[in-house]
DNA sequence: ACGGCTACTACACGTGCGTGTAGCGTACTT
DNA sequence: AAGTACGCTACACGCACGTGTAGTAGCCGT
């Protein structure tokens, strides 16, 4: 199931270049990465990159657009496939992306990828609406609130990867590592971390710190 | 509670190159942020941040001792005031680092602040020891996994704080939106995403799919 | 009082980068 | 068959940045 063709149109020079990007901008950064180095990987020259890519930026903005094509395709078909549960669907979402994970990670990181972010919001929203329906206790924070913090969330190992592998000690954007992360993610999205009275205590608390005075003193963004 | 004082020593150059260092790899990245920026912010030459720091990386490197020491200091004066629920101290964690929040996103999305990470996941350990005991089902997954996938999670608000920010249309890095994410995690995490039986069948599909071949390509990293 | 050390500045060097320009071959159009 | 547009290359420009070097003012020990 979910098969991801290589796109019968990409062999052309620019396919090649906007993989070549995704692979460098991926692995050293935006900023790191070179044109260069980038033109060397697809086997081309520089100049054809801004021939075909007008800037540097437009060509990390193409790359954007093209991971958002691919994920909401793939989207469809999970949409398309709700026999091993859509819950898990942003895990096979991430092995789906396979060797782009590293440059979404960083993409999003940097505050890049906005479409992207906004489309598995919009997802994420689509499935807890339906999730909503099985729960009567409907809580007081606003829906889009939960799919953007649900989705950060779920993105969090992805982008934090590094850290992850490093602490765990197994490599977790490879399959085995990610066998180890749905097992994980499972166990704790299955047993709650705050049970209802310690919900209810800490929430009690935080109302109780809002209406005193605000101790700690917080950095706001300067104008 | 939980005061977080200036360092009386903290009046110095060195000082002050260490903060507009932090403010500006903060809002710029590390890559775009310029020594000759972080110095006219300092109100130093530009020569006086090599002076104390050998290199940029270096400079890089004293702001992540920086965080650390700062931060282990707030977890011990968060463990000794066990009052509001140790629970919680994720976010008390991220409203004292106050100013810093920028930069420690940018510093773990991009692999670096190694011990810092290291030391939550220890901080999450712990925790997470004193957890366990209230809950005689444990889980087959490692608890250093369980504690460096929950770090990761709680951190992954603050690292896509950009997104989270543009979606919700209320800025989580300062104090009103500080509110509002406390209010969502504890939703999120008092309310189980999956149900128990759920999980088992994800589970039980994912034993299926392990068994079976490995149909998803995935990038792993190429020698 | 004096040598030396430290904090600090001004300025020049080299370089790697994104970007511009000119030019060549080839395929499609009429 | 000529004109034209496009894919593509080679090469040069300029700039911003990290880094080095030389030099000055003040503090401290003896």
């Amino acid at each position: 199931m979910v098969m991801t063709g290589p796109d019968p149109e990409d062999l052309t020079a620019r396919a090649r270049i906007r993989d070549a990007a995704l692979l460098h901008f991926g692995e050293h950064g935006f900023e790191r990465a070179t044109i260069r180095g980038i033109a060397e990987t697809a086997g081309v020259s520089s100049g054809l990159v801004r021939h075909h890519f007008g800037s540097k930026q437009a060509l990390r903005e193409a790359c954007d657009a093209h991971l958002v094509k691919l994920i909401s395709r793939l989207n469809d078909q999970v949409r398309a496939h709700p026999t091993t549960g859509d819950v898990n669907y942003v895990a096979a979402a991430r092995a789906a992306i396979g060797p782009y994970q590293r440059y979404l990670a960083r993409a999003l990181a940097e505050g890049g990828a906005a479409p992207l972010f906004d489309a598995m919001v919009q997802m994420s929203e689509q499935w807890l609406a339906e999730a909503d329906k099985n729960r009567p206790d409907i809580p007081d924070v606003d829906r889009t609130t939960r799919a953007a913090v649900g989705t950060a969330m779920a993105l969090a190992i992805t982008v934090l990867h590094k850290h992850v592998s490093r602490v765990t000690g197994v490599e977790v954007l490879s399959p085995e590592g990610d066998l180890l992360l749905a097992r994980t993610l499972i166990d704790l999205y299955s047993h709650p971390m705050l049970s209802l009275e310690d919900a209810a205590s800490i929430r009690a608390a935080l109302d109780k710190l809002q209406s005193t005075s605000p101790q700690m003193d917080r950095g706001g963004t300067p104008p």
